[in-house]
DNA sequence: GCGTTAATATGATGATCATCATATAAACAC
DNA sequence: GTGTTTATATGATGATCATCATATTAACGC
């Protein structure tokens, strides 16, 4: 049937956004075209009116997730003084650990990213040096090359913490491993500091 | 067709080696059983003569390659005088990066271990803390909480430098994610050490 | 050497996958 | 109001998935 104007680019809208967290909650292979469309409210054969295939949507869900998701933990330490504290305790808090689906996509996705081929993986790969430069405009350093540098291997660290957070089944292991996370995040930064 | 004695048991082994540098290769997901099967010479009927099932193969073989995939780095390390430097070069090495198959299953699969459960959760799970006191001890520290939460955030950071180097299609910023990785981790140790 | 056993092969199961052809029916143009 | 257009639905395609029943055949026990 027929619906009103607007109608489908609110349907591919609304695939995208599902497409992305579920993504990121379940893995991109995980996710199959019949279940997302569930999701929508759909039927699987509509599909391909929005998407020539699976691996376009791959790739456009990425391009808006990996921008989108860090979104708000980027907002919140740019408003506040001690901007890369900020950032570091948001990305590293419980809530971001919890919700995957709602949070940085590298976090989630990251060795399956590297798998990728073809337009998939040029956007991730694309999607890296602005993200961390991003994260580079956090520090105190001036020098952009330096704050490029320092950006990436506070970025591992990060990353790398959120992940170990969320394998461990131990509560209390994942708690102490974000903290150790924070710890060390804050000792890199102030280490660079005195460089 | 009956085999000689033992052949079975060979058989076995062949069958969770391929598995665990498959999975780490390409997912674990993306691998199936008669591809696996194939891979070791065999069709996939005879699978279930030595599994009971994919699941129980992947938590034997995850079993089996968490303990094993870094056995020549901590060996390596082990044998110096600066143990953790040595560590830390050999972890970010290119040579690690270009080959996750036989490599670190966890800088290979973390977000997708995370995501599963029953045994797979629960081998992964358990696999991480032998994991981090084994780092630890290659630590000046005596103290082994304080050992413990060190080795945490150094891991953290060497696994995500070496997921964010194996991500670029870019081999430039690749390499410069593994020097920026390995100056930071140096950094972090003296750092420790300072406390 | 003969019957049993054991390791793998063959082939089938039903489920799910991405993809596509066609049907439907409501909104729009006139 | 009638006919065209268009967004989605229905249903089918062949491929692949994990799993299992059964056939094969060579090694072993006797």
């Amino acid at each position: 049937m027929r619906y009103g104007s607007g109608h489908k680019e609110e349907t591919r809208r609304k695939i995208l956004d599902i497409a992305g967290r579920r993504f990121r909650d379940e893995g991109i292979e995980a996710v199959g075209v019949a279940s997302l469309m569930a999701d929508a409210g759909l039927t699987h054969g509509g599909f391909y009116a929005h998407f020539k295939s699976k691996d376009e949507l791959v790739a456009t869900a990425l391009d808006q997730s990996m921008c989108e998701s860090s979104d708000r933990i980027f907002d919140l330490a740019e408003q506040t003084s001690d901007k890369i504290g900020t950032f570091i305790r948001a990305y590293l808090s419980p809530t971001h650990r919890d919700t995957p689906g709602k949070g940085c996509t590298f976090s989630a996705l990251t060795p399956e990213l590297a798998r990728q081929d073809g337009s998939v993986r040029a956007t991730a790969s694309e999607a890296l040096p602005p993200y961390l430069d991003r994260i580079g405009r956090l520090l105190p350093t001036t020098d952009p090359a330096s704050a490029r540098r320092q950006a990436t291997a506070l970025f591992s660290l990060l990353m790398g913490s959120l992940q170990l957070a969320r394998l461990t089944e131990d509560p209390a292991l994942s708690d102490s491993i974000l903290e150790s996370g924070i710890k060390a995040a804050l000792n890199l930064v102030s280490v660079f500091e005195g460089v």
